[in-house]
DNA sequence: GAGGGCGCTTGACATTTGTCAGAAACACCG
DNA sequence: CGGTGTTTCTGACAAATGTCAAGCGCCCTC
């Protein structure tokens, strides 16, 4: 603490040559487990508070120090109560606004970060994770924490090439299998192919039949859900032209789950794809135990409702100002958002 | 993303009111989960900072956020993985040395945090923490978060009456209990008794056969040492005159444990007290699966090292300038000429 | 309706913390 | 030995954070 002329002070007689990693682990337990002060850490160890500072950005990226939110944290809001309550979710987690009107990738980004915190109980060793596609998911794969659960799987949802290449199924179980340490089964089947026939011997593989076995046993589902706007299209120019958007929309198709199409109770849509598409039946993804849902924004708004309305989702995962549209509440014109129930 | 704050999450249980409104969980989101800083917190809240900065010192105070240090961070040091390796512990944890020197009372401190630390892996509902007494047990105590573990149970390891009122083995499991909410086992018995006689009867009591079989039963074990100084007094001074601490030492103890004397190499030592004494027995104790150990300090040393030699502890706790005695090294800038033994 | 207590909010301030460029230490190599 | 790239540390600064007294709204009492 004191310094006169000397250029080597050796305050603390630290054994010269081995404790480089400890003053790390010193700093961390000073500063977090006896709540010093970083000018008292660095007292005590006899370095620069510079240095204690970057010790300790080094423990918390070792993950020697963790900060932990409660898990339902957003779902205690009345807003996320109010939403479980009126379609019978266990739990609806709700974003905050953003104080500027939202752009939709901030909107995935967060939806994808909270959705991270939500299923993050889950997410044992041993745990049988399925997975969807979207760029929403695929935010969520990067805000997942690395573990190393070297006996949880992760499991392809629905078939390949729907989406962009980022955010394709493949792409997305791929990035999460990698961050929780898993193990990956992909579908090895596209989404849509050109004929029933083809569809119903694909089906007949014994490599799929496993794969639809393990869908029906997931532990939860992770999945978003898709609009069916004059907007719309799809990547995938070979089966899903813009035509087909609009075919089941005028069909009464208010959505689209995991590749297939409900209307506005939940009901599949039948329609041009029919029986011609490879993934989880909605009836066996119903039966999961916890299906998570991530969406939102006002054009996914008919798309959510209608999933929810059909018991597909048992978590919901949104933003605040989409939680009110579905609640049938006006959202509010400006920020402000002050409430007293 | 930043927050001191208590190292222990310290909430007043409170049971039903969960009023407050939603502004704290949207600011502990914000902050915590989407590390936004406090002025944006404030911008999309609508409150000002200062009101944010409160938002999160009660999402704290709730628990709604918890700081997780790695448990067993400070036995990664080396001097603690060279104090396991040398008494062949399961663990040692080293709390840092102070860059004054240290004040009994604040290393008490310091071993009752870290060693709260260190039992926590263990304290789930249902298991059974045997405790022991003393200052410093008294401040791991303190240290302890707040429970609700109705299932464990605390229990006394040691008759009452010994050590001053606030720091006694009944003081010392009361507080325990309580901030885990556990049950509360005490020894309906006092430490010392005058006579074999009146002691053999106490432990035929089926009350007291049935605290040792519990005793017996701990999953886990809390304790410090006790020196035998020149100085050391007891507070009992019915049977624990200072000439017993004087008689003993000339017997060649070279520490308390549990109220029980034991040499240098650990092997009990008899003498005034033996046979008149309640609590675990020295046998006991060393069955048991894990064996915390809170002790530093000079005049300590040499009792901690008598308690390692003898087996008793799975676990220490202690300051670094103690561990470099116990392995040898000669404590750092003193010129104590030590008198010869 | 004035007064006073209570809780929540706020602006201002002092402290604490993250960052970055440059300095020192170190290792390696010609 | 000196050069040089690399790592680690440090000092100074800007940003972020915690704290406090004063301000404001609200409810209750008299």
């Amino acid at each position: 603490m004191e310094h006169s002329g000397k250029p080597i002070a050796e305050p603390t007689s630290q054994p010269p040559a081995e404790t480089g990693g400890d003053a790390i682990l010193w700093a961390a337990w000073l500063y977090y487990g006896e709540a010093l002060t970083q000018n008292d850490v660095a007292a005590s160890l006899g370095v620069s508070r510079a240095s204690v500072a970057n010790y300790l950005a080094e423990a918390r990226r070792r993950g020697l120090v963790q900060i932990h939110l409660a898990p339902d944290l957003l779902s205690r809001l009345s807003l996320g109560r109010a939403l479980a309550a009126r379609f019978g979710l266990q739990a609806a987690a709700v974003a905050p606004p953003a104080d500027t009107s939202e752009d939709p990738a901030s909107l995935r980004r967060r939806l994808g970060l909270l959705g991270a915190q939500v299923i993050a109980p889950w997410l044992s060793d041993g745990a049988t994770l399925g997975v969807a596609w979207g760029r929403t998911v695929l935010e969520l794969a990067h805000a997942l924490p690395t573990r190393a659960l070297a006996r949880a799987e992760v499991v392809q949802i629905s078939g390949s090439s729907l989406g962009e290449d980022a955010s394709s199924p493949e792409a997305c179980t791929v990035l999460i299998a990698n961050r929780l340490g898993a193990r990956c089964r992909n579908f090895h089947a596209p989404a849509v192919v050109s004929s029933r026939g083809l569809c119903a011997a694909l089906l007949d593989e014994p490599a799929l039949a496993r794969h639809f076995a393990r869908l029906r046993g997931c532990d939860i589902a992770v999945f978003g859900v898709g609009e069916l706007g004059p907007g719309t299209v799809w990547s995938d120019t070979d089966f899903l032209p813009a035509s087909v958007a609009h075919d089941y929309r005028e069909a009464g198709s208010a959505g689209v789950l995991i590749g297939r199409f409900i209307d506005a109770k939940g009901r599949e849509v039948p329609g041009p794809l029919s029986g011609r598409q490879i993934a989880i039946a909605l009836a066996d993804l119903a039966a999961l135990p916890v299906r998570v849902c991530l969406a939102g924004g006002p054009a996914k708004t008919e798309a959510i409702r209608a999933t929810l309305t059909g018991g597909y989702a048992s978590h919901l995962v949104t933003d605040a100002e989409t939680a009110r549209r579905l609640l049938g509440e006006t959202p509010p014109e400006e920020s402000h958002p002050k409430e007293t129930p």
